[in-house]
DNA sequence: CTGTTAGCGCTTTCAG
DNA sequence: CTGAAAGCGCTAACAG
């Protein structure tokens, strides 16, 4: 690395960039003018003096003062995006989306990325309230209504992504989780697992890992014959009744992965391993030795041994789970549990594993629409769009 | 879905915000007090006035206009960060240090994502330009002097993060691509690897890519004994001399695969398919059929073959090939090719594909320190901050 | 210590 | 069709 220091400090003389004033002077004609030019009204100018201005704007390479605009006229064109983990492909994809939509109505994002930290949440919330931002997405993490009041309350238009916010009434679009959660689970049982988890992080606060997880829970307590009495949500709920590896009904747990906290994962995994362990017949001691089970090392899982899976609610924690997996029962861990998640990373097929792809760019442009609509002054009831997640089989859970 | 669409158009009356002049007003002052206030130079204010000022603003709930400050003040503690693309986790990851860097320094980082669109950084550049930002960090693809003129041209101080821009003198900040390059090659020949397929995106516009493939080659050349001659560079360039599966020297290759257009990408890995059924020995009827070359389709990789492996330039390639490989040689690939790449995506990990992690996070810091000192007039001669990469093995080539 | 006075660059009445 | 004048919200000399 070479990094030369010669700090010598002199306020660059920046060529001042021409203002309206200049291009008014070099064009022989009024500001006035020259800004009806910039705003299209050409209608209103003669062709003379279009002409002039053009070529001036040229050649003092005019380039209108955007903040300047924006302090004049009361709007901007900025919204802000307020994401809450841009190391989510989930959040990328949808902000392509954004992107796209922010492009085709002439606004410009201001993203702000959170990364998983409130304080910077609020932090960024306060500062889109300052730039005067005409309104703002959010997809945010421990957002109470609170959290949003220096913006709400400004009566800026707020549209939410993904999850709801407590107290807040407002434009939310997102996937129909409810539904996806069922196509999840149905496709899991209809596959024959008789011991399903549900794989997710601590949900009181974040609404769509709610209504995913109480789906789940549905949907396992629906199977086939009789309804299931709901199992108590917790640390590690259980879910729907024992079923003996044939045909009876499936198990069902919720197992909370609160990837903030090392030490809870590594708990929460270690109550997962026991129950991998003992569906699969295959005793497994820790990190050094291993399933000294089955005589032969033919097939990892026993014959009669329960089939499992493991429904991750998102793909962070779907990551988190396959990292796992893959460091405890070696590359061929797949052979022993199936995964099946919702969000489809990149590294999905390359892994194999089923996936429920989020329609995230229509999200994203959704968003920007709904937002751009409250701009305008649409006073509509607070709307809700939900849209439907696919289902990707892949070998995982289609053997 | 349920998209209600009373669309009534009513320019919202938005409880207009608070002004500077509405708290002086309620403080009983004038303007340039509270204008004190807001910057801090509380020194000069008697505590009764800066009391009677902290409580009009509180009572206001007001939030001075950073748009009239900057219009103003001349400075808006706006940046530009103009990226290629999100998808490659390399760019988030600078991203977070960028963010940081920003956070620490005060400035607003104006983040505009290109998504591979040469037309979008061109507007983009354009747009951060008229938004007055004080600097600008560039990692984008097509860039040549030419469109980085609107925010160069204007004096705005720009520092370029992973590539150069062919005209423009600049700082920048990335990775010390030579030595990393050399560093992947080095490891692959020391594994023993009789054959290693440089595979990248077309370089002759990327200084790094260039940079990568130039110094694999140089590598691939300074092998143990002799220097060898350098390869033709081309669609496929072969480097160094063919070595006959034991101890002679290795041979190496360069794979040009251009993401952008499908069907060259599959001409390419059809040429590296040969390649590596050729080194494999191994007959492998795909679904086109092809290599009527060895007999027995017997083990899939013969006793006596040459071992063979993979460079990826940087993750997208990696991950093009590791599809490409996979759906080829089905999950088992791995046995067959060694793959090491520069970038280390979370699916290295999961997979065991061998890296050479980027210090992505310090390569966002330091491009906003530059930029930083830039901003505050730093005259020095253009720096080039070059980060050393650090080799991950996995079992990918460590077997 | 505090207030008055000019604008920053642009848009927008309101008269020509 | 065209321009002069009055600010948008805030800061920065200058006087008190």
């Amino acid at each position: 690395m070479s990094t030369t220091s010669t700090t010598s400090t002199t306020p660059q003389t920046a060529p001042r960039r021409a203002t309206i004033t200049d291009v008014a002077r070099e064009a022989g004609t009024g500001k006035t003018s020259i800004s009806r030019y910039l705003n299209g009204e050409m209608s209103v100018l003669s062709p003379d003096l279009r002409a002039r201005i053009e070529a001036a704007i040229a050649r003092l390479d005019y380039q209108p003062n955007q903040m300047a605009r924006g302090l004049k006229r009361g709007r901007n064109r900025l919204i802000g995006m307020l994401l809450a983990d841009l190391t989510n492909p989930y959040t990328v994809e949808v902000l392509q989306g954004v992107e796209a939509a922010c492009h085709a109505l002439g606004l410009m994002p201001l993203i702000c990325h959170a990364a998983n930290e409130v304080e910077m949440e609020r932090r960024y919330l306060q500062l889109l309230t300052t730039y005067r931002v005409e309104g703002v997405i959010v997809n945010a993490l421990g957002v109470r209504e609170e959290t949003l009041r220096p913006v709400v309350g400004s009566g800026i238009p707020a549209v939410l992504v993904d999850r709801l916010v407590d107290g807040l009434v407002a434009d939310m679009v997102g996937l129909d989780n409810r539904a996806a959660a069922e196509l999840g689970t149905r496709h899991l049982l209809e596959s024959g697992f008789d011991e399903i988890w549900f794989a997710v992080q601590p949900f009181e606060q974040v609404s769509s890992r709610q209504l995913r997880e109480a789906a789940f829970r549905e949907a396992m307590g629906a199977q086939a014959g009789q309804a299931g009495q709901a199992g108590q949500a917790g640390q590690v709920g259980q879910v729907g009744q024992v079923g003996q590896g044939g045909k009876g009904r499936a198990r069902g747990h919720t197992l909370v992965l609160n990837l903030a906290d090392t030490a809870e994962v590594e708990r929460s995994l270690a109550e997962l391993d026991r129950a991998i362990d003992a569906a699969t017949n295959a005793g497994h001691s820790g990190r050094g030795g291993n399933l000294a089970n089955s005589g032969g090392a033919a097939r990892p899982a026993a014959p009669h041994s329960r089939r499992i899976a493991l429904f991750a609610a998102n793909a962070p924690v779907a990551l988190c789970l396959a990292l796992h997996l893959k460091a405890r029962y070696g590359a061929d861990w797949q052979s022993r549990v199936a995964l099946l998640s919702i969000d489809d990373p990149d590294w999905a097929e390359l892994t194999g594993v089923t996936t429920i792809r989020q329609p995230t760019y229509e999200i994203g442009y959704r968003a920007v629409e709904f937002l751009h609509e409250r701009i305008e002054g649409v006073q509509t009831a607070a709307r809700d769009c939900l849209l439907p997640g696919e289902l990707i089989v892949r070998a995982s859970t289609s053997r």
